[in-house]
DNA sequence: ACCTGAACACCGTTCAAGT
DNA sequence: ACCTGAACACCGTTCAAGT
């Protein structure tokens, strides 16, 4: 293996290295499987097994290069004959804890309650694992979980009547809209009654005369959590993508 | 000033600093003004003015401390005079990026023309700043600017019928979007041909068995920019809050 | 009261040297 | 062919010492 070198092998006129997570290095990756295809010892798997356990267990500051070699009992140095870098390794490690982007939703139901059913289950999941919503930017949409869940959400949304654009266009929106609000919420746990009561501090003492809203419905405002936020955006999204398929005039406006 | 200490000052019994972004730390900034309020050399607005220079010409990673205080002409320690962290720093520097997030749209327009005008503004200014939209996170919502934001975006959204609640819950869906969607977009330029010709080639040699639609649609997939993307996400969002408003009921379903 | 120099404990990455 | 030890050039942060 690896003994005719074609052309575009990323090895041979590296003028420029994609960067990991482009369409050209996810090309690029299955042109050199010979790299990671290793029968000793270490393998690419297991460095990200460790990896993914020590983002989980001790949070994305503590996954560095030398605590997933302690983890799995060797150098640093020799993490690099499985991983180009440290953000080649991240791109991996988003795209396999990806994997339930695909799951199917139970039941027959209508293409909106499944897509609100895989939404939530993919915002759980993201939940549970806030290291890896920390760390994923857009070009881990490109590996392959990431493709199994576009393909499931292009079922979903042509069967219901899109285009194959505008349900690649809408499936993409509804990502964004899950991870960006996993994001968007990371620091703040809603389900703290510290955080609710310090916000409605901040609102309340707020200058009533440049943001009069905000002071006024501090309380309400105060009250309304993550959950309540993703709820009204996925239900907003989901009716207007209805709305879309019925009249798809309305995007050229 | 400074001169007595009520209980909350964060000086006093301090078991646990706030994390930068927090109401709790928003509420804190204002009981210590004195530590900022230097009338010598170096002040706040010069340490985030150059750090805000840094980040738009040399990026996210060049942001250090050292290389903030070398733009500044003092060392680093100096730094923490204004500062308490890095972290600091940086909700601080976001914020300050986000005052056009309140900026009023011309002309008399319908409630959703008002909120597509801003939110476009809003990722036309992100995408301008891409090391700004790299840093947001959640916890940067309740900075004087966000704030603005949120009341710019309740008045236009109780004005058009939603209750506070709701109204705050469609503007923190909305901005999670427009964030969401740049940062989902960041490595991706959607303008540049060649890496349209990755994702085609991308999309193209997939197994066919396991993703058909991919590969079956992968030259109007690989079509699609993020600026399609944001416009058809967008017009779902403001189309599913006018639902929202002539039905409220269906948000719990 | 303010700023500095120098150190500390970390990073990611490289590479000659071992086996 | 594979892995290591040791180094390199960086980080953020602290603090005694200067002025």
């Amino acid at each position: 293996m690896a003994s005719e070198l074609p052309p575009h092998d990323p090895r041979k006129n590296q003028r420029a290295e994609p960067r990991p997570g482009t369409a050209a290095w996810w090309l690029a990756q299955e042109n050199e499987p010979a790299r990671r295809r290793r029968r000793r010892s270490l393998t690419l798997d297991a460095v990200l097994d460790t990896a993914m356990a020590l983002l989980d267990t001790r949070g994305v500051a503590a996954l560095t290069m030398r605590n997933i070699a302690e983890g799995l009992g060797c150098t640093q140095a020799s993490l690099y004959r499985h991983v180009r870098n440290r953000e080649e390794l991240v791109t991996l490690l988003v795209d396999r804890a990806l994997s339930v982007a695909s799951s199917v939703p139970p039941g027959d139901t209508d293409w909106a309650e499944k897509a609100a059913w895989s939404a939530r289950l993919f915002r759980e999941h993201l939940l549970r694992h806030p290291g890896v919503a920390s760390l994923l930017r857009g070009t881990e949409r490109l590996g392959p979980n990431s493709l199994a869940g576009v393909q499931y959400s292009l079922e979903l949304f042509i069967g219901a009547g899109f285009s194959p654009r505008l349900a690649y266009a809408a499936a993409s929106s509804l990502a964004t809209f899950i991870i960006g609000s996993v994001n968007f919420n990371l620091g703040l746990d809603s389900s703290d009654p510290e955080e609710s009561r310090h916000r409605r501090l901040l609102y309340r003492s707020r200058d009533a005369a440049a943001l009069p809203l905000i002071v006024q419905h501090a309380d309400a405002l105060a009250e309304v959590s993550s959950d309540d936020e993703f709820e009204v955006g996925l239900k907003a999204l989901l009716t207007g993508f209805r709305a879309l398929i019925q009249n798809p005039d309305i995007t050229h406006d």
